[in-house]
DNA sequence: TAAATAAAAGACAAAAATATCTTTTATTTA
DNA sequence: TAAATAAAAGATATTTTTGTCTTTTATTTA
């Protein structure tokens, strides 16, 4: 559904969310831990993340990820649409570039209401309300 | 959503039931110009499809692609999981291993909701059925 | 049976996604 | 201000996906 890219920016965003709930910031190592990731490449995609302003970071001792009050009430929708794109919200279900009401692939009808649902889903799901199950052990994020 | 591999697998299964209904055959040249698809690429994913059983060919003058009755019934999900595996209708979306009902990651509920759709839709979905409307020129398989 | 046709098979190539390693920059604190 | 720390940045490597090219095999028909 996600690229890895993606399902490690969606981790990585709910895990610093329950660690810096606190006011601490993670370090990139103990993300890369706590989300089970490569170590290099999640710190890549934070990168990303923080220049699309998702995340926060300072460097030097003390420094690492966090999220400011912004970042906790982001969705997994913009989190999705930072690293994949929009095309799972608006692409064509059989890859045709002009999928349309006027011109529909041969499934264009069911895959609009799926993805509405996907969307849907996505948008409602808060980074900062997914990490207050995690801190409750409710939920997972490793393995 | 799916691999281009499989949008291509869709496309070109459903192209050949429309072609072959009425008895004739069709040759992987008109088959990737009518669903515009590499020619050597989509003939590999035939070749694969082929002996999964899920379309008919033969060798030779006269000869080409089809599809049996079997295959007409076939339906999307059957061609996913051919090409893709059940990835998509099984898999965690932030891609854990063990993500269960036990062991859920964050989005473990939401997200199975959203896979018994897909599973729904594509299993509803028959190769034969979809070949008529692209017959009437309801629906399209280009660009 | 020979020539033509079309899929099957195998080898190779390019591009994209994923992953790793090294160097640089900014910040803190002793 | 020097040393330590941690992210940023850049370069490189590996793997997977996607796409291309060539040769082989089976079948038909003249």
């Amino acid at each position: 559904m996600f690229s890895k890219t993606c399902e490690y920016a969606i981790r990585a965003m709910i895990y610093i969310a329950q660690k810096s709930k606190t006011g601490n910031r993670v370090g990139i190592k103990e993300i890369a831990q706590g989300i089970d990731s490569p170590e290099h490449f999640i710190a890549k995609i934070l990168q990303d993340l923080g220049k699309k302003d998702l995340v926060q970071s300072a460097k030097g001792p003390t420094g690492g990820f966090y999220h400011d009050a912004q970042s906790l009430e982001k969705s997994l929708a913009d989190v999705v649409r930072a690293i994949d794109g929009d095309k799972i919200f608006t692409g064509c279900g059989l890859g045709l570039k002009q999928c349309s009401e006027d011109r529909p692939c041969p499934i264009h009808n069911q895959f609009k209401k799926v993805r509405g649902e996907i969307k849907l889903m996505l948008e409602n799901a808060k980074v900062g309300e997914l990490s207050e199950e995690l801190e409750q052990r409710l939920t997972f994020l490793k393995r």
